[in-house]
Parts: C-alpha cells; structure tokens; sequence
DNA sequence: TTGTACGCGTTATCAT
DNA sequence: ATGATAACGCGTACAA
C-alpha cells in the first residue's frame, strides 16, 4: 500500500506543498478557492497527515500531557474530563498517556517532551519522590496533581503541585471516630514499607490517638501484605476477615481508601455483623459508589474537582508566565453518611 | 535550551551517527566497546532519542494500539491489562489511547496508523458501526472487543471481532427470573433510540416474556434519558425512584449493567425496603464491586479475561498469516448471588 | 566494523 | 497569494 501525502495532494491540486500545509493548518494567506479545492481532494484521497513529520517539524503544538500513572483509580476518569475540558478551553490539545506502575514517569515525559512539542505536563497519581536533578531535566512547566499523599515540596520551586493533606485528614477522621466514643479503632492501612501516603495517613490516626490520650493497640493496626499494595475491595476485605479471625476488639474501622471500607463492609456482613450497629466504618476518598453502598459509607471526601481544574489553571498560570510555582494544598471534607455510628456512654 | 540530538552524541564520541544509531537499537554489527562508549555518553548526556523522528523513518515500530472509547467503563482496567501482558508477550509494544465519546473511533485509528506505524489495532467499547468502505482504508489488521453488543459481522471479512451475544445472554437473565417465579419483571434499559447493547439486552427480556407467555408491562420498561446515556449508578438509582414513584407492581428488576443494579437497590433501600425480600434485583456486567456490594449481586458475568486474550490472539493469528478475521462470540455465565430470591407460588 | 549521505513527510523561510 | 527549498532528527543503504 502506498500512503498517501501532502505532495500528492499538491500534485493533484496544481499547487505547491506549502499552499497545501496552508489550507491543513488554517493559515491566513491562502485563497478561499484554492484551499476549497484543497480541502475537498484531501477528502476525496482520504489524506491524512502524518503527525510524525509534523511534531518533528513544529516548534510549538501547543499540547498538554496528563501524565496518569496505574490505571486503576476510579477518580481519574473525572478528573482527566474536567482538565480535558479546561485545556480545550484555551485550545490548546490534550495528550492523554498512561504510565505503567514500574515505569519511571519522568522518564517517560522526558520522551514525550520531545516527540510532542509538549508546553506542559500534568502528572496525576503516583507517588512522586523524584531528585531534583532530574526533574530539571524537564524543560517544561509542569504540576504534580496528587490524589493521596501531599508531597514535601519544601524549597521546590521548579514545579507546582495540588495536594490533600493526608496527615491532616486522617487525624481528622479518627479524632471524628473518637469523638463520638469510639476508643477501639482499627486501621486498614499500607504496608510499613510506603512511605507516601500509606504513611502519611498512619502517622494521622496515631496522633488522634496521642493527641486524645488513647493508647494505640498495635494489633488493631492492620497493614496489607507487601505483595499486594493496592487500595482495593478485596484487600479491605480480606484484611478484616484477618482482623475478625484474630478476635481482635474493636468498634471502628478506618479505611484508607473508599474501596477497602466496602471491603471491610463485606466481611463484617459475611461474620454475621451489621454496620454500623456492631462496627462502625470509615472510608477515604469520596468514590461515587460510597453514596450509594448500603449503608452509604461515611468517608473523608477529597476535592476532585477543584484539584482537577487548580491544577490546569496554575499550569496555565506557570506556562503564561503569570506566576511562579506554587503548592496548593485543598481540604478534604468529611462527608458523614451511614456507616458510622455514635457510642452510647456505656458502650465506650 | 538546545535539544541534544543524535549528531551531538555522534560527535562526541567520535563516532559516526549511524554507530550510535546501532548502538541505540541493538544492532548486531557493532563493537562492544563503541557501544558501551556510547551507551554510557548517552547517559550522561540524558540523551532521548526523538520518537517523531523514529516514527517517521521506521517502516514497522511492532507495535498494537488498542483504542479505548470512553474511560467510564470499569472493566476496560483489567482488560488492557491482560491485553499488554500479552502483547509484550510478543515483544510488540502497546500504544494505549483514548477515543472520546464523540471522536470517531476509526478517523483516530486512522491518523495513528500514519503516525505509530501500526502493525494492528484494538477496538475496546463504543459501538461500533461504521461503513465498511471507511473500514477498509484502515489497512491495518483489527479486532473489535466489544462489551456488550455482538456487531452484526455476517459478510464482514475486514476485520474480526470478539464479543458476547447480549441478546442471548439477556435473554437467560430474564428466562431466569420467571423460571424461578418472578412474573413481574421491571427493566432499567438503554432508551429506544439506542440501536446496539442496549437495544439487544431488551430484545432478550421482551424474547424471554413471549417465549413463556407472560405478557409484558410496559410501564416496567424503564429507559434512561436521552440525554444521559451512561450505565451508571446514578441512573440505576434514578430509573428506580421512577418505578416506585408510579407505584408500579413488581417483583424483580433487571438492569443492564451492575452498576444500574447497584444503584437500583440503593433506592430500593432508600424507600425502606429490602432486597432480595421485597424486591430481586440482577445486573449484567460482572464488575469486582458485585461481590462485595450488600447483598451480593447476582449477575450476568462477560468473561473479560477470556475476551481480552482472545482480542490479541485473534489480532497475532491475522497479523501472522495464519488465518483469516474470524467473529468469536463468548458465553457470560448466570452468577448466582444474593440479590435475588425465589419466590414462593403463593407470592407470584 | 564503521562513516557518509539520503530520504521519511511536514512546516517555516524565503523568494516571487 | 503562492512555490521552491531548507530544515526537523533519525534510520539505513551503501561505500569504505
């Protein structure tokens, strides 16, 4: 098969390549008639251009890559929409790409960097600890949008970021449980290994604890296996079944994903227990789906939306030369539903 | 900033830029000295090969693209997931995309095939329905997997397809409920408009009712809005205070996907009743969340591994000659929960 | 084993 | 308004 290219479309035309290239990009000095005629034998030869040569061509494409690492959390989708819709805004084009967990994904945007003329980058998920050498590689403005784990951008200023507090947040959620008389609380959480946002979210229900002068119960601290480190039904669920069979004593569950909550969930029902009447449980992240489990699932809630649209408009900000790099850290809200209930005073 | 280019590294090392092409794409013909001289100027340069300019020259980059329309849906994760393993299986290389909702799927293939030079292509979702004559410019093997919504494939040599009968499969779903009693059965579908998934799912129900001589209410025929054509929870939920708001007469809903299902006895819940008591509710999907939700959903499972395999099996046996397109329909197997319930014939 | 030179398809810069 | 031509960065045939 022989491909078809903007010379053909010129020979057939009568005209140059360039009055060709003229009429494909929209460029002012052309003839109506002529870029008529163009236009339509493009059509008629099903002619299309060859992003390669171009990209390797133009300086500028203006394009924006969003960077979004696993392919697993629910939340992206929603906020790739968002950002896809913000980005159009100012017409510029938005380059979606995945990056495999195991692959570096400054690496990856260095590459991309280079074949897309990209003017900057959004890298969404993943648990950014990248040196600063290398991110200083990577000539282009660029934001860390991180759902879960605000990163330690102390003296950074060669890139932006759009954070959730974990530490704050998890202490919010279990000073929450406390609060209202829970003093057995027990934690889904990461291995001790992550040191991200795992972590982050630990260090928050330890220091409710402390803070609220409970002493912490180690055996009601429930990390998931090395092996298997993923925020997932089937390991909130089997962490608890681990919990239940330990015969552990415990009135709350913390989560430390929406997920795992309806995991946990899962098994307190499959033990015959009712949530929140035997077990209170507390998620985090605000999934859809948390409205509408049964009983819809108290959770900390983090802001999406907003962060999707931040993180586009300070990238924007930063590529129009408006303002530095900045660190933008959003509340989570602690949205209470019916998975968790108040202890009487003679059940604490 | 000055891009460093392959020349630089050339130059650098001394050598000629066809050397350090060799070395960069393992050709046999090269001194290992040379090589590792450059291998490791590359390094320290932070040389990246420009992938435009590769593209462009490259007659064959052994690579699949799989084109993804919508990001919505659950099942696609896991899917490209198989389909990668797979693919790299092969040593070929998987170029992940995303195809908007209203971007014409078979246009983007066909920019990318110019650009990626493309040994073959995977359609995963939307439903396809393109004229042949469009589909025979892409000159590239391709495979529709498609999830809901066998493509009417008869006469089509162009390309192959792996899919579930959705009529058939709809079909046992509600042949189910009225062998297990249910007479009256509502289901949450597509609007009419919908001509493929949608369309054959209700086609199944309406077979089902005929072929055991129940008469079909069609005040329990519940079609989405026009303007919100999704699967999700939301309008599982909605459709359903729909029903209960008419005070219609029913014993069992079927919804077209899980998630439906989901938020179908969410607002089953919500009007203080029980499920499967006072209402059986059955999805069609298969979706993780189906065995955790409370109760746990009986469902219509797509065998997403299975048809995620065969796609790129299906893909290779073409790409390599050895057979022709071929059009493989899987079965979805009956998943028998806790969502539905028998009814006694005291209560039909 | 290595280097030179050409061309991939396009856009940008000149002319005209 | 249009056309010729030089890049863009790389791979590869061919020569050495």
């Amino acid at each position: 098969m022989v491909e078809i290219t903007i010379k053909d479309i010129a020979q057939i035309c009568g005209v140059g390549v360039s009055t060709v290239s003229r009429a494909i990009n929209n460029h002012p000095d052309i003839n109506p008639e002529t870029k008529a005629l163009i236009t339509k034998t493009i059509k008629e030869m099903n002619y299309i251009p060859n992003n390669s040569a171009r990209n390797l061509k133009r300086i500028d494409a203006k394009s924006i890559a969003v960077l979004v690492k696993g392919i697993t959390n629910p939340f992206f989708s929603n906020m790739i929409k968002i950002m896809e819709e913000e980005i159009k805004k100012r017409k510029y084009s938005l380059v979606l790409h995945h990056v495999d967990f195991n692959e570096d994904e400054v690496d990856v945007a260095l590459e991309l960097v280079k074949e897309k003329r990209l003017r900057g980058i959004v890298f969404l998920g993943g648990y950014f600890s990248h040196a600063e050498e290398k991110l200083a590689k990577l000539q282009v403005p660029f934001v860390l949008s991180t759902i879960g784990g605000a990163p330690e951008t102390i003296g950074k200023h060669t890139y932006s970021s759009i954070s959730v507090d974990d530490f704050k947040e998890s202490y919010q959620v279990v000073d929450y449980l406390i609060k209202i008389g829970h003093k057995k609380i027990a934690i889904l959480s990461a291995p001790f290994s992550d040191i991200s946002i795992g972590k982050l979210r630990l260090d928050g229900y330890l220091k409710a604890h402390s803070d609220n002068h409970i002493p912490v119960n180690e055996n009601l601290i429930c990390c998931m296996h090395e092996q298997h480190i993923d925020y997932s039904l089937k390991n909130g669920y089997d962490l608890t079944n681990e919990l239940l069979a330990r015969k552990e004593d415990f009135t709350a569950v913390f989560a430390i994903s929406d997920n795992m909550a309806i995991g946990s969930c899962k098994a307190l029902f499959d033990a015959g227990y009712e949530v929140p009447k035997d077990y209170s449980v507390i998620g985090y992240d605000g999934i859809e789906m948390g409205q509408f489990y049964h009983p819809a699932l108290t959770t900390m809630a983090q802001p999406i939306d907003i962060m999707a649209l931040e993180t586009i408009k300070q990238l924007f900000k930063v590529i129009d030369g408006l303002e530095e790099h900045q660190h933008k850290v959003f509340p989570a809200t602690l949205t209470l539903r019916d998975s968790v209930r108040e202890l009487g005073s003679n059940e604490k």
